[in-house]
DNA sequence: GCCGTTTTCGGCCCGACTGTTTTCAGTCG
């Protein structure tokens, strides 16, 4: 079951799609995009606010309140009807096709009556498009190859992929005579956890060497766009990646500008024109003599527009830009501030690497603590047994501090600790008596994904009750783009970790990135602590944690809401959670 | 349909590329 919220979203971004399919008012269908966006981010559930309340989002004024109560009260919104009748839903299926958006979608509809990308397809192989207006062989063509595209690819690809890919990219156009600069921009600079094409800058007095170096790359399978001051390719793998080539003295504006996102950029075109100026990807102007005002640097650009410079990871329109005005931008935490992993394996269950393997990679990422986190006993992949896990404890032991070390102080600190599975009544693997002797539990769901609702969500309340659980591990456990998130009530959660001391994991492996920057933006509302984990399996899925801390960002965390970042001894306390009292008391 | 340190009415981000045109509309980001 989805969010009221997200319910609701969709809903008025179909409508947004409807409006512009019937060539309706452009701005008005802006509005409720915009509208939708808000209501989607929204922390607090509109199904529990009055219209007042619903007029206090962003964009949503009294109309589109009136109809959030509507649909809370009667499942549909008449005027969505409305258009819904008129337009079958293939329609505007149609417009996920690339190259073709509302205007031809209508002209498609209403010219031959095409409802379904079959029929579309269909109507071209029967020439029937022939005599459209605006429509020729070459748009045939493209409609075509674009149909193909969303029927095969189409996705968006994780962010590890599109970042070596990006990577490669920039180290090849980089070594090209007058480049200048180059890196890349877009969704994978704001680090974003799925990448539906690479943006890559570059800066050179001209841009044919560069372009050219581009459409050469060995895995370019397809120029879909070449121009002077752009080119589009797609790679081999189907991922398309846009080359932008500026002058150097428009670095600052261009890079503002391909960062995005889109929703940012309209707040910061907005801001320049209330201060009649103009921001563009060239610079910023005075908007009526055209005169260049800044243009070479982001912080340039960001402070003519009575900004401090936004981190990438923010710019998303959730609130950075009214932050940023009151100069109350967070502190974002950075991958340089972790001061150790805490949830990782080795092959005594399923992980690759030995434990002085592992601890030996840690060690050199210049940890000051790493914890050891093997899965339990009732994750059947593996017959863990006490015996087992306490042999494992007994080495931990000898390693502590013999790692890293830096002349005569000891090394790096190692936590002996136990990944448990949380079971479908919320139990786990060991009792608290054998618990007790973990330096630190992590406690994730494995199994029974399908629960109801309410069980789910009970089930990790209790887990967050048991004293000795101090990390839900990946707590949705979805996998993006294979596994869905769970269907649990995440603001009890997460009430019940700021209650009970209890952290949420952030677990870097770019599949998971779990939490998700949404819900971390929710759970920080409720006060709870968390830590950004690798999870890894192996010595080289210990660098994973640049996506986490890319996600931690995205959900505006800074060091002191992440546990890992903090001094050995106050981590220490934090892991202590209800077991003080319960020693005393023995 | 929303919004306001120019405004309660009249605005609403900006530019590149393509294809079908013959000066521009549509799409994309």
């Amino acid at each position: 079951m989805a969010r009221p919220n997200d319910e609701v979203a969709a809903l008025f971004q179909e409508y947004a799609d409807l409006i512009s399919i019937t060539g309706g008012d452009a701005f008005r269908a802006r509005v409720y995009e915009k509208a939708a966006r808000s209501i989607g981010g929204y922390h607090a559930d509109v199904s529990a606010l009055d219209v007042k309340g619903l007029q206090e989002i962003p964009n949503v004024g009294k109309s589109i309140a009136e109809k959030v109560t509507e649909y809370l009260r009667n499942g549909s919104v008449s005027a969505v009807e409305e258009l819904r009748a008129k337009i079958p839903a293939g329609v505007r299926r149609l417009t996920a096709i690339p190259m073709l958006g509302p205007k031809k979608a209508c002209v498609l509809y209403e010219e031959l009556g095409i409802s379904s990308v079959e029929e579309l397809t269909d109507a071209i192989h029967a020439e029937r498009l022939r005599d459209l207006k605006g429509f020729g062989p070459k748009t045939e063509e493209n409609i075509l190859h674009g149909i193909e595209l969303l029927q095969s690819s189409g996705d968006r690809v994780l962010l590890d992929a599109a970042m070596d890919l990006a990577e490669d990219i920039v180290a090849e156009l980089s070594r090209v005579t007058g480049c200048r600069r180059c890196t890349y921009a877009g969704s994978l600079r704001r680090l974003r956890e799925t990448v539906g094409d690479i943006d890559v800058l570059a800066a050179a007095g001209s841009s044919s060497a560069l372009m050219q170096a581009f459409t050469e790359l060995p895995y370019v399978s397809e120029v879909i766009a070449h121009g002077e001051k752009k080119t589009s390719i797609r790679t081999t793998k189907g991922l398309a990646v846009d080359l932008r080539v500026v002058p150097q003295a428009s670095w600052g504006a261009a890079l503002q500008y391909f960062t995005g996102s889109k929703a940012h950029n309209i707040r910061t075109r907005e801001l320049a024109v209330h201060q009649k100026l103009k921001l563009s990807e060239y610079g910023l102007f005075d908007a009526e003599t055209g005169k260049k005002i800044v243009s070479r640097t982001e912080e340039d650009v960001y402070a003519r527009l009575g900004l401090p410079w936004i981190p990438p990871m923010l710019r998303e329109d959730r609130g950075e830009i009214e932050a940023g005005l009151r100069d109350e931008l967070p502190d974002l935490v950075e991958e340089k501030d972790l001061r150790g992993d805490l949830h990782t394996h080795t092959d005594l269950t399923d992980g690759l690497a030995p434990l002085e393997e592992m601890v030996a990679a840690a060690a050199e990422r210049g940890y000051a603590y790493y914890a050891i986190t093997d899965h339990g006993p009732n994750l059947y992949m593996q017959q863990m047994t006490k015996e087992r896990i306490l042999a494992q404890r007994e080495r931990v032991r000898e390693l502590d501090g013999t790692y890293g070390k830096r002349g005569k102080q000891r090394g790096m600190r190692l936590l002996h600790g136990v990944e448990l599975n949380i079971d479908p009544d919320g139990d786990v693997d060991w009792p608290e008596e054998f618990l007790d002797g973990f330096d630190l539990c992590v406690a994730s769901v494995h199994s029974h994904f399908n629960q109801a609702r309410k069980a789910l969500t009970g089930r990790i309340v209790r887990a967050c009750e048991n004293p000795y659980v101090n990390i839900i591990g990946h707590p949705t456990t979805r996998i993006i783009g294979k596994r869905p998130p769970i269907d649990a009530d995440l603001d009890e959660i997460f009430a019940a970790c700021a209650r009970t001391g209890t952290a949420l994991e952030i677990n870097a492996h770019p599949d998971r990135l779990d939490l998700r920057d949404e819900d971390i933006l929710r759970a920080r509302r409720h006060g709870v602590k968390f830590a950004v984990d690798s999870d890894a399996h192996s010595t080289l899925h210990l660098a994973d944690m640049r996506y986490g801390v890319g996600t931690a960002q995205r959900g505006w965390l800074t060091k002191d809401d992440v546990i890992n970042t903090w001094p050995e001894t106050r981590l220490r306390r934090f892991l202590r959670k209800g077991r003080a009292d319960r020693k005393s008391r023995g």
